[in-house]
DNA sequence: GGCCGATAGGTAGATCATTGATATATAGTC
DNA sequence: GACTATATATCAATGATCTACCTATCGGCC
């Protein structure tokens, strides 16, 4: 398992709030990193391919809503061990970034 | 500019604690990642020089000790800026992933 | 004197997640 | 009829990073 990206920390985030669908992700992405960060749908659904061959997501169930299937998937506990982990590495990688800004001003 | 990536967040994180040579970003981004990620000479060096023509980093001078050459770096303001707003952003999104973790426990 | 590990800087090619473009399909609006 | 939003999907290109090299100095060890 590669490094993870940006892109699949949100999408991953996205599904830590329960079982959504593909587009419902990239809906969700983008308010939560509000409005800075759009997945493409080329991102997304290889981003959930993977993720599944990986075992951090997998498909919940299907559906059909005004003839346009929807297809959901939900975090599996790998999955979210794997977000916890990063999340928190990368508060604490953000915590001391601004802590040293705030000590070491720079001409600004 | 393209989206800024682990490694080159955490280099701009090295020397936001002051000017610094390579080998010695090096080093302090291994400590500040708690060990899990040692930069390689290949990734630190083509990313100082992407950045020094981004302009988010500058040389700032070069010392000889030992008989070996360090060519130490300094953040430019805007490179200040980019980090502080990198962090927030990475600070804003990993808050957010762990509020819905704890809200949403799954079958752990 | 020769070898090794740590320090220090550098380059070239490969990897692979992400991007951009494109395709398909339905429903509603102008 | 054209366009937008919803929804999933594939593929070639991009580019930051990684792997694997290279050079060189210093100190310690045998």
């Amino acid at each position: 398992m590669a490094a993870m990206r940006e892109p699949t920390f949100l999408i991953l985030t996205a599904l830590a709030d329960g079982p959504r669908h593909g587009y419902g992700v990239i809906k969700d992405v983008s308010e939560l990193s509000a409005g800075r960060i759009t997945l493409l749908a080329g991102t997304l659904y290889t981003a959930l391919d993977r993720l599944t061959a990986e075992g951090l997501v997998e498909p919940d169930h299907e559906e059909r809503v005004d003839g346009r299937l929807r297809r959901y998937y939900r975090l599996t506990d790998t999955g979210r061990t794997a977000l916890a982990e990063r999340a928190a590495e990368l508060q604490r990688a953000a915590r001391i970034a601004r802590t040293r800004l705030r000590a070491n001003p720079g001409t600004a």
